[in-house]
DNA sequence: CGCAAGATTATT
DNA sequence: ATAATCTTGCGA
């Protein structure tokens, strides 16, 4: 599994370089096919945009860590944060093919096929035999396009998807 | 303390 | 295109 200091880079940096790759969660595995690329104050549509607040503190913190908040009343997404401690970034997982599911896409139904809730926010993506990533394969060929889902859209290409 | 907006999804 | 559903963060 990848350690801590893969992820203390740019998140559109790391990004594609996860697609196609495995992820482990407690009991599920699958393959990532659908990232989108999170900054900080230079990037509006950051959680992390302006200032630290509660929720989104552990942007600001080491990379590698898991962030998890709840969209809508209705859903969880998973992150993993990126950049060096007190640069905010993450990573957002939009997609996976799973062994046991099939093709998940979307980031709500991920966390509700895989159970991912609160209890996964501040855990390690690196050094936890339960949760990380593994990359088990040569890069994968993959497109870019403009991030969905978001209003204070600057047109960045930091959504990152495999190749069909 | 009130209120609008939100990194979504299923349905029309 | 819109409802469902509730937390968060902002302003007063």
């Amino acid at each position: 599994m990848i350690h801590q200091s893969f992820f203390s880079a740019p998140s559109e940096h790391i990004a594609p370089l996860l697609l196609g790759q495995l992820i482990t969660m407690n009991q599920y595995t699958g393959r990532i096919l659908d990232i989108e690329a999170y900054g900080g104050d230079d990037d509006p549509a950051s959680h992390a945009f302006k200032r630290k607040t509660p929720r989104n503190e552990i942007m600001f913190g080491s990379p590698g860590y898991i962030y998890i908040y709840m969209i809508y009343g209705m859903y969880y997404c998973f992150n993993i944060v990126t950049h060096p401690i007190d640069i905010p970034g993450s990573l957002f997982i939009r997609a996976i093919d799973c062994s046991k599911h099939g093709i998940i896409n979307g980031p709500g139904k991920l966390c509700r096929a895989w159970g991912i809730d609160l209890r996964y926010h501040g855990q390690k993506m690196f050094d936890n035999p339960l949760c990380g990533i593994t990359i088990d394969r040569q890069p994968v060929a993959y497109t870019t396009s403009k991030r969905i889902g978001i209003t204070k859209d600057d047109h960045r290409q930091w959504r990152f998807k495999v190749a069909i």
